[in-house]
DNA sequence: CAAACACTACGGCCCGTACCGAAGCATTAA
DNA sequence: TTAATGCTTCGGTACGGGCCGTAGTGTTTG
């Protein structure tokens, strides 16, 4: 049969244990220099290069020159989802690491999925949101309802309305197993996080660390409970 | 690091060709042997069921016994959804196959995915529901409203009320670039499409062919222009 | 009962590829 | 210029895993 598109290909990419750490490294949405995600995967600088060189290949990732440093990021939004979704399944089916990350509770509370907040306090956000009606469905998916917009404009969050990226979208979260918020107006949300100092990121980690008087500013801000 | 589930392990599983042949030839939801899946992936039977034994120990894929015939589904709707998400990302890349399928054209017009209506039919079909307000986005998640009740009870579509799996849910279609109807609901809708003779699976194919006035009715049930 | 069928289990071959050592470029620092 | 740093490329090794031939198990048919 043979129909439709060829998945082993990025399959076969996700599937050494070395590569899949170097994009779980980089859903925290930083940049990563070959050598950090060599040490990611626990492979020497030159192992690193060619999986690299294969994944960019592959359109995975996407290498920015700087120097005599190399940066790599995902190649998009759509590869961040997909990794998600993949890491669903995996803890659905118990495929947790043999030896847990020692950080598993605070990420499992919140931590960067890409550019936007995921795990508990992003799926909680987006559950507020819906509630207040700042988001619905229109038939071009998710939308910001002008209640919405009123919202985060009170809030000062600013988000460019046009662009090419969907303004919402919705990324299914791994450890929640529900939706958060993804798209250009998620990416603002965690970047008003850091500018107004809620929240500050963990350094090597996707972990997103709030203070104790930002996470409360941070709920009342949405109504969440 | 190592934070987060391990994706290696299902990404390895989905990158070897004859794997993925035999995961996509499952996407029509239909419970295929042992020997169909073997000439699906070009392979003899013996390698076949080390494959499907592999995907059966990572939770990919459940077996029926029958008689000397043992039957493979997809373990359930998330994998499905995982897969047509990966084909969304493959197709965007360009890595359409290199003999790309002579029923491609049909496939993007209407196909099964897993359960549900997808192509530019379930696609159609899933923004009339939300132009008529039959669904709308609760705090759960998408919720069939009163109106789409009403709407699904008149066209003689039951959906049980009650049901572990979820009622709505969107899910990413490849060819297309957005959500078609998944769920319970989506799989009722389907189920209305073969038992009022609309339309018929096609034979070893994720296709769903349609009748002429068969379309002409589904559309006109759903105002589907 | 035997024969045909569908599938699983085992063993050996072989190709793909992850890995690392060594060497080569490019960039920055001294 | 020389040295150090970050990364890539090449070459060789070794291991894993896909593949098939053969054999074995369970089921249906005659």
């Amino acid at each position: 049969m043979k129909e439709g598109p060829d998945i082993s290909r990025i399959g076969s990419l996700i599937g050494d244990p070395g590569r899949a750490n170097m994009l779980s490294a980089l859903m925290s949405g930083k940049a990563l220099t070959a050598g950090e995600l060599a040490s990611e995967a626990g492979v020497l600088l030159q192992t690193a290069s060619g999986h690299l060189a294969k994944m960019e290949e592959g359109g995975l990732i996407r290498r920015n020159r700087q120097g005599r440093h190399h940066y790599f990021v995902l190649a998009d939004e759509d590869v961040a989802r997909v990794l998600e979704a993949l890491m669903g399944l995996a803890a659905k089916r118990g495929q947790l690491r043999t030896r847990t990350g020692p950080r598993d509770p605070e990420m499992r509370f919140a931590r960067v999925c890409y550019n936007h907040l995921a795990g508990d306090l992003g799926v909680a956000l987006f559950d507020a949101l819906k509630r207040d009606q700042a988001l619905m469905v229109g038939v071009d998916g998710l939308e910001l309802t002008q209640t919405g917009q009123q919202q985060i404009d009170a809030l000062g969050i600013h988000v460019d309305p046009k662009g090419r990226a969907p303004l919402c979208r919705e990324c299914l979260d791994w450890s929640e197993r529900r939706s958060h918020l993804a798209g250009r107006l998620g990416r603002a949300i965690l970047d008003h996080l850091y500018s107004e100092g809620w929240a500050e990121r963990v350094a090597d980690s996707r972990v997103v660390s709030f203070k104790p008087k930002g996470l409360g500013q941070f709920k009342a801000a949405f109504g969440i409970s």
